[in-house]
DNA sequence: CATAGTATCGTAAACGTTTACGGAAGCCAA
DNA sequence: TTGGCTTCCGTAAACGTTTACGATACTATG
């Protein structure tokens, strides 16, 4: 109403008005073409369509986010460095990727939100979160107690969890089945004669580190056998890690004949450790692992339990949204918890 | 208006304005006090952060974007996949941690945008510009010819790039010294002894092939050297395309003594094709790398170019922040190309 | 005392959308 | 003709901030 028309032709679009200006018709109108509301005539829609293509009009996101209330962004909030969690970045990558292709077909935005190694995750979520950021949220690297289901859950905001933990506030969360992964490891294994069999941990927060732990044990004394406590090793999950471990290993004197690795990002560093050791991988000790992009490549080629990476993003984000209101039409609400599968693919490492 | 003094003790904050009438003050004092604004009495700003912070209010982020005309994000771009970008993912991870920090001081928010490998990172770009999301974008993985570029500087974001172009539009650009590495490293193995020298290079649309490979040849020319066109190896970069590349060098009759990669996703595939060979590394061929997670775990380990991704995480920050007319203060304009050095670590690889 | 200056605060207009509401036209049946 | 539908569109009120501007009270200075 200030400069009204200035120069309406060439000047650079600046909003909706100037769109609705430039067709001599209602903004309000224009809107309705534009988001494809059912009120408006399709000679017309078709016009306001053109207009906005050929002018470059692109709807200003904070206007609409705040006549909204909602950003129509998710965030997937990962940790960078695998001395957290254990996986290697590849693999969030992956899951990421899965995740995209499901939120891009109903036009949310997704943004990896990534905490350096540095800053306590609660304190970065506090500030997302403040920031009124995303409408969604996926939790990954949970820890056993972990304080950011409350802080999502008091300010209502739909999040799921890849990872378990023991803070429930009723969130859906989908998971590794680690104690499935315990039961077929542990059973080939012994299969295969082993009798002393050792097996990773992570770090002392991570609740998976428990329950796999826990799951070996029981498999184990299904067959009649006992899981030595001086044989479950935990260390920092990375390459330096399984460095560290092989040299708890090779220093025992009874020493175990079969390690199962939770976690992929150990595996080099084991691997270097006990050929260091003069141990041979899969001769003298026979390892189970995780697979990666690099796991097949290793000399002995790793024996590992893998699964779809893409697939299992792709459930994570359709979980979440049937927790969103506003997707309840096209997911039915619904709370799911869920063990992921994986397949054991054989390698010359066992 | 329409529900004044409905409830205003227990209902939950709903903006600047039920703050303002809680403590009997004008919305624009509100905001002046919360915002560091200079004309509030201290003593009132004190009631003020005590109170928003005993009723947890936080402001609306879009309200404010809409306002103020930024969002005070800034995205990062990265292509899921180490078959684009030949760097390891954790190789950015690294990077964007060093950016975070800088950004975090200036109290903008750091975003990752992850393009899934499977569409195309013009379209993806021209998704995440449309939106208005970020006040400033990253770009890496740059390719020789990058439409991201034009349309980046068409819009007026403010951008930097990991990774040089041929399409210059004026954008500062930070890049790894490759022609350094290329030198050294050809130097190295030169003194060492070695007359036939294999290199590898990427994908042909990524720039830094050509100038590795040039610099290369240069300097083996310098030393009386001739590079053989059939010992530049190209591949995907990534562990399958080092396989291959061990395949095809090992099928060579007249086969180099030495190889050097330029980057570091290959590594794993290469030790294990030349193992399957029968060709030992380190002893039948000499190999110089770039230094990654697991690179000092393999066997042998391997001799690397290293630097500080942290610190190219923070420079990249600064450059951009530099071309942003709201920090001009803390930065001074310039437009900054800069080749990043890289340090050779000796292994037992070569 | 008059005036100027300063410190502090309230008022109201933006920022760019979306959407509830109502109005105008056209059509059809009674 | 009247009344009721349907189709389409314009109007204007939000959404929650920030900030230019002006108003008030107080202090200092002449």
């Amino acid at each position: 109403m200030t400069n009204r028309g200035s120069g309406e032709e060439r000047g650079k679009m600046k909003g909706i008005r100037e769109l609705a200006e430039h067709l001599d018709i209602s903004i309000g109108t224009v809107s309705r073409a534009l988001n494809g509301k059912p009120d408006v005539n399709e000679e017309t829609r078709k016009r306001v369509l053109e207009a906005a293509e050929s002018l470059g009009y692109v709807a200003n996101q904070s206007g609409r986010a705040l006549r909204k209330g909602a950003t129509g962004v998710i965030g997937f909030m990962m940790q960078t460095g695998s001395e957290i969690t254990g996986q290697g970045d590849t693999f969030f990558m992956s899951v990421f990727d899965g995740v995209q292709t499901v939120f891009a077909r109903h036009k949310l935005d997704l943004v990896a939100l990534l905490c350096s190694s540095e800053e306590d995750p609660n304190d970065y979520l506090k500030r997302v979160v403040a920031r009124g950021f995303a409408d969604g949220i996926i939790l990954s690297a949970t820890r056993r107690h972990d304080a950011r289901f409350e802080l999502l859950a008091k300010r209502k905001i739909p999040f799921i969890t890849l990872g378990r933990s023991l803070t429930d506030v009723g969130q859906p969360w989908l998971d590794l089945d680690f104690e499935g992964m315990a039961e077929a490891s542990i059973d080939r294994l012994v299969s295969r004669g082993h009798k002393h069999i050792a097996v990773t941990r992570p770090h002392d927060d991570m609740n998976l580190g428990y329950v796999f732990a826990d799951q070996c044990r029981a498999t184990l004394a299904r067959h009649g056998l006992h899981l030595d406590e001086r044989h479950v090793f935990r260390s920092t999950p990375n390459e330096a890690g399984g460095y560290q471990i092989a040299r708890e290993l090779s220093a025992l004197e009874d020493r175990p004949t079969a390690i199962v690795l939770i976690n992929e990002a150990i595996t080099v560093g084991l691997y270097r450790g006990l050929v260091e050791a003069g141990i041979k991988p899969g001769r003298d000790m026979a390892i189970i692992g995780r697979q990666s992009p690099h796991s097949q490549f290793l000399s002995p080629r790793l024996t590992s339990f893998s699964l779809s990476l893409r697939d299992l993003g792709i459930a994570l984000a359709e979980s979440l949204l049937a927790t969103m209101p506003a997707f309840a039409d096209y997911y039915p609400a619904r709370s799911e918890r869920f063990l992921w599968p994986m397949a054991l693919v054989p390698g010359e490492s066992d």
